[in-house]
DNA sequence: TTGTAAGCGTTATCAG
DNA sequence: CTGATAACGCTTACAA
């Protein structure tokens, strides 16, 4: 079951090297031999063997993405563009979610499964202490991170802390001076990105000499549910703040209906900011700073298949991409009343 | 480069048919000889080549799954189940999207890229007449579907039709009898959630005897834009309808957002209801019909890895297992004024 | 330009 | 219970 390459061989009165030769668009085939060959095949219905083609060459022909999410709106998109950027390179994409941050289930170490198993190696936000990043890295393979820094890897992010400081200032710009912080949660185990844009907070706080109130500072876990809480904490305090920086926008989302719960108005009792332009975040008029989502995950594949294709080759020390953000002023803030 | 079967077979004193046996756990083992091997292999850090082991068993320990779209929550959520069950079975998840849907990329026909390369196939709400759809199937290999029904082979679904009489029976309950119909997109190439579901509507709207205005079919493309829209047309006819169903969340969104910029107020002037019961929803006061998006995707998962070990085979004209939804009421629906 | 043949690292079939 | 050894289907020097 099954035709092979020596079946295209025999059928086409060729060697099966010249097969596999003609039609991998190898050079030194002639023209002829080459479309008799392709002919044969297809008519044949050949399909090659990827494990055969493994085994013989040493190359897998698929990456591998690892994520500690999967369907959260930032993975997700993420993880489509890279499929685009990798079907159209003819690689396939293995799916990894690093568990324990989803699901109940025990969290399985991807690093074996990693060996002799893909060509390169996506990691989407997985935080710098994280136990199997390093093992990931000291594999030594072709690797792309999204939203993390790594030494002698290929990284593609936005910076944070500009874009906390971008939404804190247009707090402070905006009159504000009893500002809180939606953080993800406590600072042990956090990404990149949260203390990054925990950086940029205080940094503007302090320019500004603005008191930074220590029960300002609350935790949303990136969750709708955990930003409302959040922020009821906030608005059940003796003094509340009279505005937010919620690290994401899905906990500005929670914020927004605490604040409408409490009977309050977002953008003129309390103004919330967010980050990443989530597409709920204009219908509900979030402000927020944008993250090229998209581009993170086109740049960072195509990186990657530069690496693997030997093209695009990563100096020493690695090299890091840093892609735009953008403040969207909505209706979410505004000047202190 | 890289230690194989023949290196841990050489320092544990065997032979590389008892190294294998050893490792995978087959019978016919003696329980020293296991242990011995498996330390060996432990401390000699081997991992089995994936590639190897494929062309020689045939099994190549993945399966694929294949969808019109990633990123939208239902897709997503879906994936990340999936991709739960088989990291627990020890498979990797080939995540192949049908592009044309979402990207503007030329589609590249998955079914080439299938053969010799999965040990089954988890398809996700292709439409039937999707040029792909029967080439896959006539593979012949372990499928599993959700959101669709195909001879012979294991499908997972929710009652669409009576999801969508629910829906709009609550409606009809009401009081109300000028009741739109927001669909994806004209009838051709329809998903079968979408055909069922215009069948539910159609079959409530005739039981209770209410006119269908043809006027009252708009299309939202599953998305909050289309959503919008197409509210937007239905309320700018000189005789609006009182009360929408909407065929998913996402399209109900839009429209809620479409009534409010009307000067409306979402179930009380217009009442609507939705599909899918997503997790912005509950935030947004919308009613809708939920469905179960995690269990379609975990007992998919499941029944097609029973396929691919052999238990749990499929019959001989497939089995079909519908998993209920619910109406879920809130404040977007309310009785006619 | 083309063919020959030696691998690639396992698994599986037989013997033993 | 264990060991030889022939596949598995392709790639790739090396020859021709």
């Amino acid at each position: 079951m099954g035709i092979t390459i020596r079946d295209v061989a025999a059928a086409a009165g060729v060697s099966t090297a010249t097969v596999s030769r003609a039609l991998r668009g190898l050079p030194n085939v002639d023209q002829v031999t080459r479309e008799r060959v392709k002919d044969v095949a297809a008519a044949l219905d050949y399909v090659i063997s990827p494990s055969a083609s493994r085994l013989a060459s040493g190359r897998t022909g698929s990456i591998a993405v690892i994520t500690p999410y999967i369907s959260r709106w930032f993975f997700s998109e993420i993880i489509a563009r890279v499929e685009s950027v990798m079907q159209q390179s003819g690689m396939d994409l293995l799916l990894m979610n690093v568990g324990d941050y989803q699901n109940g289930h025990a969290r399985i170490p991807p690093t074996p499964r990693l060996r002799r198993r893909v060509d390169g190696i996506l990691i989407v936000s997985l935080p710098p202490q994280d136990p199997d990043l390093e093992a990931i890295l000291s594999l030594g393979m072709p690797t792309a991170m999204i939203g993390g820094i790594a030494p002698n890897v290929e990284c593609v992010v936005i910076d944070d802390v500009s874009a906390a400081k971008r939404a804190t200032e247009h707090l402070v710009a905006l009159g504000h001076t009893r500002i809180a912080l939606m953080a993800g949660g406590p600072a042990t185990a956090r990404f990149t990105a949260e203390s990054q844009r925990e950086r940029g907070f205080h940094l503007v706080m302090k320019q500004n000499s603005l008191v930074e109130d220590p029960m300002l500072e609350v935790f949303g876990h990136f969750t709708i549910e955990g930003g409302e809480s959040a922020m009821d904490a906030l608005l059940n305090q003796p003094n509340p703040p009279t505005a937010v920086f919620a690290m994401s926008d899905e906990m500005a989302f929670g914020a927004i209906r605490s604040i409408r719960k409490h009977g309050l108005e977002p953008g003129c009792d309390v103004s919330i900011v967010g980050v990443d332009n989530h597409p709920m975040s204009s219908y509900l008029g979030l402000t927020t700073v944008s993250q090229p989502v998209s581009e993170l995950g086109v740049t960072a594949g195509e990186r990657l298949m530069g690496q693997i294709l030997g093209i695009d080759p990563l100096g020493e020390n690695g090299r890091v991409t840093e892609l735009p953000t953008e403040l969207m002023v909505r209706e979410s803030t505004g000047t202190k009343s």
